[in-house]
DNA sequence: AACTTTCCCAACCGCTAAGTT
DNA sequence: TAACTTAGCGGTTGGGAAAGT
């Protein structure tokens, strides 16, 4: 995928110092009015793409790794009774997204459809008496590549590369090392009401109204901002 | 080793619901 | 209450990487 520019807007795939400023941004403001925040930002971002990022990638409560056995049932579970309703069962999976849903759904699919197709077949070449009812038995999904060795490897290769860990870690250091220009600082200096100095988590929904009415001082301030490279 | 196919997933698109003015 | 904006959802696509030939 490369990054394209139509217009203002950049698309494609996300660069690190993108997301640093996101983060930045989503933990001054807020998961919220995310065209404005992608225009104060100063990312060259719809404010579309700065939520699907977020929500998808960058949300700290997100889990990492592949689905559990216990998940991949709780899938299968709620997807008989909810059908492609994948934010509803994402609600359902603490930590899981609906497009994280959608995709190990389609995959998954994908795979008992190939299943099928090749145990008719081998089935329709052997004796007609045995049963297709153990094809489409629930057992026989189940059974399918939970622990497939290809995403365990997908999965190593990710713990090596760029995590969110470095991420939270390195804006953790960030706000440590800026002093009067900080978003610490920032925060304090023109949002001192609005809760504790130090948010354990970027989700900043308690923060007050106030934030949204920044004057034109405050904005500067803000586009001003240090970004790290 | 080079090429092709398959798998996986991040990101985008279009639509609709909900909220605001 | 209509018009507009914003947020969220589900479907789809494109590309990187692994596996297969």
């Amino acid at each position: 995928m490369v990054a394209a520019r139509e217009g203002n807007t950049r698309r494609g795939p996300w660069s690190e110092q993108e997301d640093l400023q996101l983060v930045r941004f989503v933990r001054l403001f807020g998961e919220r009015r995310w065209d404005y925040l992608a225009k104060v930002s100063g990312l060259s971002r719809s404010g579309k793409s700065c939520r699907l990022r977020w929500v998808n990638y960058l949300h700290p409560s997100l889990k990492r790794g592949p689905m559990t056995p216990q998940e991949e049932e709780l899938v299968i579970e709620l997807h008989d009774k909810w059908g492609n309703r994948w934010a509803r069962i994402a609600q359902s999976l603490p930590g899981r997204t609906d497009n994280e849903i959608k995709n190990y759904w389609r995959t998954r699919m994908r795979k008992k459809a190939q299943e099928r197709k090749t145990t008719r077949t081998s089935v329709s070449n052997s004796s007609p008496s045995s049963s297709s009812s153990n094809v489409s038995s629930s057992n026989s999904e189940e059974n399918m590549d939970i622990g497939d060795k290809k995403s365990e490897t997908v999965e190593l290769k990710k713990d090596e590369g760029f995590t969110m860990d470095q991420i939270w870690s390195e804006i953790g250091a960030l706000d440590q090392m800026d002093d009067g220009a900080s978003f610490e600082g920032l925060k304090e200096g023109c949002c001192s009401d609005l809760g504790p100095s130090s948010l354990p988590s970027p989700v900043c929904e308690y923060w007050s109204e106030a934030l949204w009415r920044i004057d034109d001082e405050e904005y500067e301030m803000l586009l001003s901002l240090p970004v790290h490279s």
